[in-house]
DNA sequence: CTCCGATGTAAGAGGGCTATCACTTGCTAA
DNA sequence: TTAGCAAGTGATAGCCCTCTTACATCGGAG
């Protein structure tokens, strides 16, 4: 059967993603290690390396659950913003803020450097479909052609991971900025883009 | 006298800040280490912490360098782009990028974790001239108090450093795109902030 | 010319991480 | 009931890192 089962400390490989996330919203990729993660759960360093054989694959089957997210957010952001376009692609960008700051795995860990080659569960798939999706909203503005349009998309997506970038690093600590803070912020500047 | 003399080996500080700058630029600052620099200079791993007490002192020396080096471009890049104030406050996001891409030390340097309480060649007073650069350009396009100028210019470093850590981290690498490339989109996102 | 202090080196302590290996535990199927 | 396998453990090799300590070297001041 799968490793979806329960054993001599329930379902390990489900928790290691779970505590991977965690970490990561705690303190970025940075100090991801298996060794932390495994502290994390009370098991020994060793036990991660019976449900993925590297560190590599640990983070790509934690890189296709952030993208799978990521992607419900985005659509589930721009359903709620109403029906203008430039509205809801700006409300993609906020999502993407949020989404961050819960979860810690923003692009760079959904296109971390050395995972291109791992196919895990579908992920390239959950990527496929989050750029899909950010292009669906984008192409809605009106854009003139496919090229303009992943322009736009890149935009979009560069505030929003500008704003969250810094405010991860503590750029924004001075103001006793929230989360949410940052998010409007970000939709009120990705909103411009198509103005 | 200062530290700024030729010994053994040249002038070691100030070759241990270059090459600082060189392995950011390459690997970014995930991967510097004391270590790695002194092996960049092919002296013992020992010989920084004659010049610097710890990799700290040595990053925030850097960061004052990137800070004031960051500000000039800034500056210059505003001065060159004429006389609108949104294309000028534009500029200085095209010369983040651009400045980021040769030294690699940007914002998460100039303001890394841990930096600030170290005062090194007056680091923080570099940090604020660049901050007062910034909130020049911003107040030139006529926003209406200083709240305002701070969350424009907030945004246009968010537009800025969104893009530039997105191309760092590979996402930008399929369109065989150049800093150049990167830097010119940059500008035109900003560009959308003060219209 | 000689001595001293600034600069550099070799060696290593102490720590974290990745990954492996032999071994143990306990669920499950026959 | 018991054999077999999945899952977990402790120990450890090997690597890199930070930072310290004792010693070596060199240039300039007296």
């Amino acid at each position: 059967m799968s490793a979806n089962r329960a054993y001599h400390h329930g379902d390990l490989r489900a928790a290691l993603i779970t505590a991977t996330f965690e970490l990561l919203a705690e303190q970025g990729l940075q100090k991801f290690s298996v060794a932390a993660v495994a502290r994390r759960l009370q098991v020994s360093s060793a036990a991660p390396y019976r449900h993925f054989p590297d560190r590599d694959h640990l983070l790509a089957a934690v890189s296709g659950v952030a993208a799978r997210e990521l992607n419900s957010a985005v659509a589930e952001a721009a359903g709620a913003a109403g029906p203008d376009p430039g509205d809801r692609l700006a409300a993609a960008a906020g999502a993407y803020v949020r989404h961050v700051y819960r979860t810690g795995a923003g692009l760079p860990v959904i296109y971390a450097a050395g995972l291109s080659r791992i196919e895990d569960d579908g992920r390239q798939q959950h990527t496929r479909a989050l750029m899909a999706t950010l292009m669906d909203l984008a192409a809605a503005t009106g854009t003139p052609d496919q090229r303009e349009t992943l322009l736009l998309v890149e935009a979009t997506i560069a505030v929003a991971h500008g704003y969250i970038a810094l405010f991860a690093d503590g750029f924004f600590t001075r103001g006793h900025h929230s989360a949410d803070d940052i998010a409007a912020r970000a939709i009120e500047a990705a909103r411009t883009l198509t103005k």
